[in-house]
DNA sequence: GGAGTTTTGACAATGGTTATCAGTAGCAAT
DNA sequence: ATTGCTACTGATAACCATTGTCAAAACTCC
């Protein structure tokens, strides 16, 4: 059974006050400064509850996992900055009716993929 | 200056046995059950300048790096079978065109894009 | 053959993530 | 409220893929 506590609106909160992408590492230490004592484990923990839930989005970069709180429920991608992570939510139905296609065409089931656009944002491009 | 050692071959060799995607450790244990005596460093290394050089293709799936020698030169996608790694080769023009529009629309340089689909292969799903 | 520089390999170190496990605290029934 | 059950938490150890280290080996050019 899920319990409510304390820890879990924490991260969720935390998360929904960044703008971009978050590893699990800078979230707690960014609730670590705000003057919670949450655990570490506890972060990697719940973040991995709420992305198992579909309450966030995740992906990996570099070999370390980011987190960010999406402001639609539906399905969509992100163009992310890889410089400071700055986020912006994109719909692409006509990746996903090609997703689909590929994977029926060659006879797999159970489609499923991961489509990011990287970039430097407006504001890093400059720098 | 780049030479020429055995080693490097016989990774691009073992690498082209495969079909589908690889772990740089799964690839040193083939190697080595072949009776090879390469080290696993040498192993890591050497994907690493093939993928940085464009000889081989790579993804990360669950943390872990993954290598295929791939047919075409050209830029392509990849459909994954993800319980047995087959791997297809899959072009997408219009799936280019759509990443770079969407970067520049939001005014985003330097644009890459991260594009894979994963599924079932038609042997695994009868499985 | 020899100099000069890459490359190699065994092993240590790194770093993000997960497992452990005893203690804590939701939640429901009493 | 109190109790019981059990999920959740947190400190720390363990994991594990990957990278760094550095002396020894070996490729290439002269």
């Amino acid at each position: 059974m899920k319990r409510r506590t304390w820890q879990r609106d924490a991260v969720a909160e935390a998360l929904a006050e960044n703008t971009g992408f978050v590893s699990a590492q800078a979230l707690h230490g960014q609730l670590r400064d705000a003057g919670s004592p949450i655990g570490l484990a506890t972060v990697y923990r719940t973040l991995a509850k709420l992305a198992e839930g579909g309450e966030i989005d995740s992906l990996q970069l570099d070999g370390e996992g980011l987190y960010r709180a999406c402001a639609t429920e539906k399905h969509h991608h992100h163009l992310i900055c890889r410089n400071c992570g700055t986020t912006a939510e994109v719909e692409a139905e006509a990746v996903e009716a090609w997703a689909h296609a590929v994977a029926a065409q060659h006879g797999f089931t159970a489609p499923a993929h991961v489509v990011d656009v990287f970039g430097l944002c407006p504001d890093c491009s400059r720098a």
